[in-house]
DNA sequence: CGACAAAATAGAACGGGTTCCGTTCCAGGC
DNA sequence: GCCTGGAACGGAACCCGTTCTATTTTGTCG
């Protein structure tokens, strides 16, 4: 939880060790969730002591979290060669979002571990926490195309609420993929209209974090 | 974190002493928040002993969930006094949803303090979860009033998500009351369509803080 | 090479959530 | 009344995230 500065270039070993820690963070977190993630075993099997853990991570939220902007930096880039199918936005939005969901499906564990780092209040894990925000909302205005609807990005933004919300509840146990799905599915249909109806505001809100 | 089976009718005093618990523990997250809330001062405040808190509630988390279950609770009944006011199905929900944030913003740290338990995957407390969202439904869809729109059930969720997913924001600080109150029109707007009045951004009625 | 500051190491120490233990209190059945 | 089992008590013990300390390694600049 306290505020060490980095210098802005590592070199190539201290590269390495902060990914070697991620890595261990997030072999521990696939196989045993959140409680497996245990800070000694993290160093040991990252082969770093718990003060150099310390020195790249505010805390194990922080880890976590940067793990997860990790994993969806990765997710994001498989997701760009691919490109989203479907004629309208809607059924490519769907299209990502559906693989998107897949691929965390597979990881069950990991993703929870992740999630229950979202809630933590430690300011350089929130900074993850945008980072990751940013990366989704990229994810689904790519999918959405050309012609940007107008309200865009109010609408990106409300589906990623809901994507959000419900993978908590996924995570959480009391509602399974398919139902995320739905919800999903439901929020894009009643957001991202085939007939778009040019009312409300149209305001281009910028905002790229 | 383990499993106790309380019998299902407390004796009074049995009752009153969860409640002490409970009200402790409100006390200290509302001058201090998620970390000024310890067990051992929840115990010693409640006049009770660890092992008796630890007999009604599983995990901090739990006593925390359970404390936001009452208050939604007081929250839900305050608001079944006073009935929405607008014309429009969305002007009430608005209306109801103003309320139950300025309720919120006057406790952020309270606010903040249960909102960080509720990502915990602690069984009881997911319950708790559970019942808070259940509430919160019900509100809203006591605001939609008759007729029900079609979809209602699925639109009521998702406002939920935004809700719940726009407070997360809140209280990690990476957006302001106004923020999440921006949000909720813009979603409101979008879900539940007013068919008249098509003047756009945040409707007539809301606005006050 | 020598010097010195930054980074890494091993491991102890600390704090707070959680569990455990031995004891005491109390209500319901003989 | 007395026995008994469960509830509550006080507090020590335990676990794990986090911090601290003393020491060694590493990288850089003369």
């Amino acid at each position: 939880m306290q505020q060490r500065v980095l210098p802005r270039s590592l070199t190539r070993a201290q590269e390495a060790r902060r990914q070697r820690v991620i890595d261990a963070a997030m072999a521990l977190g696939l196989e045993g969730g959140y409680e497996a993630v245990q800070m000694r075993d993290v160093a040991t099997r990252a082969a770093v002591a718990m003060g150099t853990v310390y020195r790249y991570f505010s805390s194990k939220d922080h880890l976590l979290a940067a793990a997860l902007v990790s994993w969806v930096e990765q997710l994001d880039a498989r997701l760009a060669q691919v490109p989203a199918r479907g004629e309208l936005a809607s059924e490519r939005v769907l299209d990502v979002l559906e693989r998107a969901l897949r691929a965390m499906g597979r990881q069950p564990q990991l993703v929870a571990a992740v999630f229950a780092s979202l809630a933590s209040p430690d300011v350089a894990a929130i900074e993850c926490q945008q980072q990751m925000g940013a990366v989704m909302d990229g994810i689904i205005i790519r999918a959405i195309g050309e012609p940007q609807p107008p309200d865009h990005a109010e609408r990106t933004r409300i589906i990623g609420h809901v994507w959000y919300s419900s993978l908590v509840g996924w995570v959480n146990g009391w509602s399974d993929m398919d139902r995320v799905r739905d919800e999903l599915a439901v929020a894009v249909r009643l957001l991202l209209p085939t007939g778009l109806t040019p009312n409300g505001h149209s305001g281009p809100t910028i905002r790229q974090v």
